[in-house]
DNA sequence: CTGAAAGCGCTTACAG
DNA sequence: CTGAAAGCGCTTACAG
C-alpha cells in the first residue's frame, strides 16, 4: 500500500471532471450542478481520496497542527492538559505535537524551531508551576502562543487554576463538617500556588491557626504530623494539605499513631491525582484543578488566535472543584 | 511578527542569486563557487530563513512527522516511551503527534485519518499491555507502523520488555540475598506479562512455593499479605511483586503487622514507577522495563522504515534492569 | 455550469 | 558556475 495515495488528479479522472471542479465540489465552493458535486463526492469516498494537508497548508498558510511545549516530564499536569487540548481540537482537524523539553534551553529551541519549520498554527506552552517560565524564548514568534500552567508574557493569554478559590472550597468543606481546629500542611512557600492557597486558608480560619511549609512529598506529611502531635496542646480536627502526596503522608502517619481518619481528623488533599488520592486509605477528598478543561480552553484559544480572531490578553483563572471521597466524612457536596 | 516569514525568494533577492542557487547552496547540492554558497548561507542566517517544511514535504513525500497512538490515558507507559521516541527523533528533525484514543474506535479512526492527511512518515502504536490490540485497524496503511507495548500484526515490528528475564533478575536477586521462602504476589493471570513473570519465578523457585494472582492495586497487596500471614506455617522471607503498586501495598501491610522490611522480608517490585517506588517506606528495589530505550528503538525503527530501509519483522524483546533501593537489603547489583 | 491558468514555497533535472 | 523551467498537490480568481 505504501506510496499509492489517490491525488485530486486521480479523483478528477475517475469522476470525469477537471481538478478545479473536483476541488470545488469537495469544498462546497464554486457553482456546479448538484449532480456533478454529488458524483465527485461519491467517487472521492470510493477511491478513498483525502486531500494532502501539506498542499492545502501551502495555500492556506494553515497546517492544522499546534505544538504543546512542556517541561513537566512527569506528565502529572501535562497529560490532562494535553487530553483537553486534543479533545477540543481533534474536531477541528488539528493534531498536536508534544514536545517535552525538560529544563534544557537548547532542547527547547530545537523543538520550537522544528515546530516553526512545520508551520504550526500556534503553540501552547505548559509547565508545572505558574510562577516560572519555560527555559525558552517564545516572544516574537510568527505564530500565536498561549500559556497554560506556566508564566506567560504580559500581553499573552495565560490559563491557570484558581488556587485561592480551590483552597477556600476545601477549607469551607472542613468548616461545614464542623471542624474548627484546622491546620494547613503544604509545600514550599516559594511557590505562588502555595502562598495563594495559604492566603485562602488564612482568610477563613484567621491568623491563629498554623500553616506548615515543607516539600511536595509524603515524607513531609509524616514529619509535619509528628511535629504537630508531639507538641503539647490541643490537636487539630481538620487538616488541609497542599497536595495529595502530602495528604497521603499525613493520613498514613495519623493511622500509624492510632488517630482515626475521618472520625478524629478530616483530611483534604489538593490535585486529585488519581494514583495517589484513590489509593490512600481512606481515599482522599481533594481539590481538582480541572486541568482537562483548562487544556480545552487553551486549545480553543490558540485556535481562535490562529484563525485571526482577536482574544483579550490576560490571565484566565479557572475554578477548581472539590472531589469528595472518604477522608473527611460527611455527606456529598451541595 | 505574524505572517512575515522569509521565503527562499527573499533569501535569493538578499543574496543576489536565483532561487535555484539559493536552494542548492543551503542543501549543499549542485555546483557553485564556495564564495556564493557561503554568502547565501550567511544571508540565510541573517534574515532567519528556514525552509517551509510543507513545501519540502510536498516534493520529498516526507513530512518529518510521526504519530504516536496510545490508549494509555494514564501515561505511565506512554510517557517514557514518548520521551524515548522524541529524544531519538528530534535530532533527525522529526516531530511527534501524540494521539490518545482511549478505547474508542471512532476516536482512533479520527486521529489516524488526521495523521494520514498530514502525511506522517510513520505511526507508532503503543498501549499498556502486549496481549491487547489498539481498537483501530492499522493494517494496509500507506505508512509504516511499529508497535510498542501493544500487540501488533505478525508481519510488523513489535517492541516489548522481556518479562521473563526481568522477573528472573528480581528473583535471582532475592536468592542472592539468601532468601529461600519466596512468594509471588501479582496481577490478573489473564495478562500475558503476568504469566511470563510467574513462569520465570517458577523456573527458579520450583513449583512448591505459591504465586498469588489478584488485581493491579495496593489493596491487593494488603489482602495478599493478610492471607499469607494469617495462614499457619512458616512465613516468606522474600516477596516478588508483579507491580510497584502491589509492592507498596505489601510493604505497608507488613509494616502494620510489625514485620520488618527488609530485615525480616525482602520485597521486590516491578515497573520502577518513580512516584510509587521512591515514596514507599523503604523505597522499593524494583524491575525497570527501560521504556525510554524501547521508545528510542521504536522511533529509530519507524524512521528506518520511512526512509525505505528494510527492517526484519518480528517481536523485539528488550532486557529489563534491576533498580536497587532499600526494600531488599544487601549490596549494590553486580 | 465547467475548466485553464496561476500560484503557494520549495527542489531538481536541464540548459547554457 | 548559475539560472529558467517544470512540478509536488492542491485552491482560487478568472474566462468562457
Amino acid at each position: 500500500m505504501r506510496g499509492s495515495r489517490a491525488t485530486i488528479h486521480d479523483l478528477a479522472a475517475a469522476a470525469g471532471v477537471s481538478i478545479s471542479t473536483a476541488s470545488k465540489a469537495l469544498n462546497n465552493t464554486g457553482r456546479m450542478s448538484e449532480e456533478t458535486r454529488e458524483r465527485v463526492k461519491r467517487f472521492a469516498a470510493e477511491i478513498g481520496f483525502r486531500p494532502n494537508a501539506m498542499a492545502r497548508g501551502l495555500l492556506s498558510n494553515r497546517s492544522f497542527t499546534i505544538g504543546l511545549l512542556t517541561n513537566d516530564t512527569y506528565g502529572r499536569f501535562t497529560l490532562p492538559v494535553m487530553a483537553g487540548i486534543s479533545e477540543a481540537l481533534v474536531d477541528h482537524g488539528v493534531s498536536v505535537f508534544l514536545c517535552a523539553i525538560e529544563d534544557d534551553p537548547a532542547l527547547g529551541k530545537v523543538h520550537v524551531d522544528a515546530m516553526l519549520d512545520k508551520h504550526v498554527d500556534g503553540i501552547i506552552a505548559s509547565g508545572k508551576r505558574v510562577d516560572r517560565r519555560l527555559p525558552v524564548d517564545l516572544s516574537n514568534l510568527p505564530v500565536p502562543v498561549v500559556y497554560a500552567f506556566t508564566e506567560g508574557t504580559p500581553d499573552s493569554v495565560t490559563f491557570c487554576a484558581n488556587d485561592f478559590q480551590g483552597a477556600a472550597r476545601a477549607v469551607d468543606w472542613l468548616i461545614g463538617l464542623g471542624r474548627r481546629r484546622i491546620v494547613h500542611i503544604t509545600g514550599p512557600e516559594t511557590f505562588f500556588s502555595v502562598r495563594k492557597r495559604a492566603e485562602a486558608y488564612r482568610s477563613i480560619v484567621g491568623d491563629d491557626l498554623p500553616a506548615f511549609y515543607g516539600t511536595w512529598s509524603e515524607i513531609w506529611g509524616h514529619e509535619a504530623v509528628a511535629r504537630i502531635w508531639n507538641a503539647p496542646g490541643p490537636k487539630p480536627d481538620g487538616i488541609f494539605c497542599g497536595s495529595d502526596q502530602i495528604a497521603r503522608g499525613v493520613v498514613d502517619a495519623l493511622r500509624e499513631r492510632g488517630v482515626r481518619v475521618p472520625a478524629d481528623v478530616s483530611v483534604v488533599g489538593f490535585d486529585n491525582w488519581e494514583i495517589v488520592a484513590a489509593e490512600t486509605r481512606p481515599p482522599l477528598t481533594t481539590v481538582d484543578m480541572n486541568l482537562k478543561t483548562l487544556g480545552r480552553e487553551a486549545g480553543l484559544t490558540v485556535l481562535a488566535l490562529a484563525e485571526g480572531r482577536t482574544v483579550e490578553p490576560g490571565i484566565r483563572t479557572l475554578p477548581c472543584d472539590l472531589i469528595v471521597r472518604q477522608s473527611c466524612g460527611g455527606e456529598q457536596p451541595r
